[in-house]
DNA sequence: CATATTATATTAACATGTTAATTGTTGTTG
DNA sequence: CAACAACAATTAACATGTTAATATAATATG
C-alpha cells in the first residue's frame, strides 16, 4: 500500500462527530427535562416552523431515517405531540402536524434553544461562526438541495 | 417568550450532522463491502494506531459510549478482529489490541480510505479544509483535551 | 378490466446510542 | 481485618440507525 495509517486525531469524520457531540451536549441537558429526544425535539422544531407536512419531507428536514420516523411518529401520537392523517388525495401518503401539546413543550424551551445557539456562536465569534457553516454547507454541497438563506441560527 | 421560532436550516447541530452524513456516505459504500460498520471502523483503525490500549481509552478515542463498545467487543472478538485481555495489575482493566484478521481487513482498504478523505480536502480546497478541521476543534475545545499537531487527515 | 410496475409506508432484524442499575475489583478508613 | 467508598465493566431496557423484506395504494400498460 502506498499510505500508511494516518492518525486518527486529524479525522474529518471524527472531527465532526466530536463537534456535534459538544453542540448536543448542553441541548440534551436541556431537553432531559422535557422527556423529549434529540430526534423528537427536531421533529417538532420543524413541524413548528413548516406546519403539516408529508412525511418524507418531514425526515429528510428532520435528519431521520424513515424507519425510524415510522417508529417515532406513533410514540409521539400516542403521546399526543403530533396528529397523523391520511392524505385524502394519495391514500399512501401520510400527513403528520404537531399537536398543541407539542407546541407547549416547544414554547417552553425555544428560549432556551436560542440561549444555547448563541453561547456557541459567541464561543467562535459571529464571523467564524458563519464561515464553519458556510464550509459545512460545502460538503454537502452536491448531496442535498437545500438553498435556504436565512440568516437566524438555532438548535 | 422573547424569540420566535427560527428556521432549522441555519441549526448548527443540524449542520453538521448533514455534513457527517455527506462525509460518511462514500466511506459507508466501501466498508459495506468487508462487513464493518463504521463503529467497528473506528474500533480497528484506532488500535491499529495506539496499539494495545485499555478499554476506556478506546472509547474514548473512537467517539463510542463504554456500553457500546461492550457490546461490540464482544462481536469483534468472536470474529477475531481484536483480542481481549486483562490487565493482571489491575484485573478490573480490560487491554484490546488488534488481531491479524482486524490488521488485514485495515490494510486492504487504507488506500481506498485515504482517497475519499482526500477528495473532501480537494472538494473545498487545502486551505479551508485546514480551517474548518480548526473551527470544529474549536467548538469542542474545553469539553475534550485533544492537544495532538498531526497534520494528516484521513477517515 | 387485469396485470404489472412504481411509490409509500410499515415491519423485521440486528447494531448502536443512551441512561440507569448491577456486579466485580481495588483502595480507604476505622 | 471488616466495612465502606470509588472505580471498571457488564447488563438491562428502551430508542434510534440501518438495511432488507413486506404490505398497501396508485399508476401504467396491455
Amino acid at each position: 500500500m502506498t499510505n500508511s495509517l494516518p492518525p486518527t486525531t486529524r479525522s474529518l469524520p471524527i472531527a465532526l462527530m466530536r463537534a456535534r457531540e459538544s453542540v448536543m451536549a448542553p441541548i440534551r441537558d436541556m431537553l432531559s427535562e422535557t422527556g423529549l429526544s434529540e430526534q423528537q425535539w427536531r421533529v417538532l422544531r420543524v413541524l413548528a416552523e413548516q406546519g403539516e407536512m408529508d412525511s418524507h419531507s418531514l425526515a429528510e428536514r428532520a435528519c431521520l431515517l424513515f424507519p425510524s420516523l415510522t417508529r417515532m411518529a406513533a410514540t409521539m401520537n400516542a403521546k399526543e405531540l403530533i396528529t397523523q392523517t391520511r392524505d385524502p388525495n394519495d391514500r399512501r401518503r401520510q400527513l403528520i402536524a404537531i399537536a398543541p401539546a407539542g407546541l407547549t413543550i416547544i414554547a417552553s424551551r425555544v428560549e432556551a434553544a436560542s440561549t444555547i445557539a448563541k453561547s456557541f456562536r459567541n464561543k467562535i465569534g459571529d464571523e467564524d461562526f458563519e464561515t464553519l457553516l458556510d464550509l459545512l454547507g460545502r460538503l454537502s454541497a452536491d448531496t442535498d438541495t437545500d438553498t435556504d438563506t436565512d440568516t437566524e441560527e438555532t438548535v
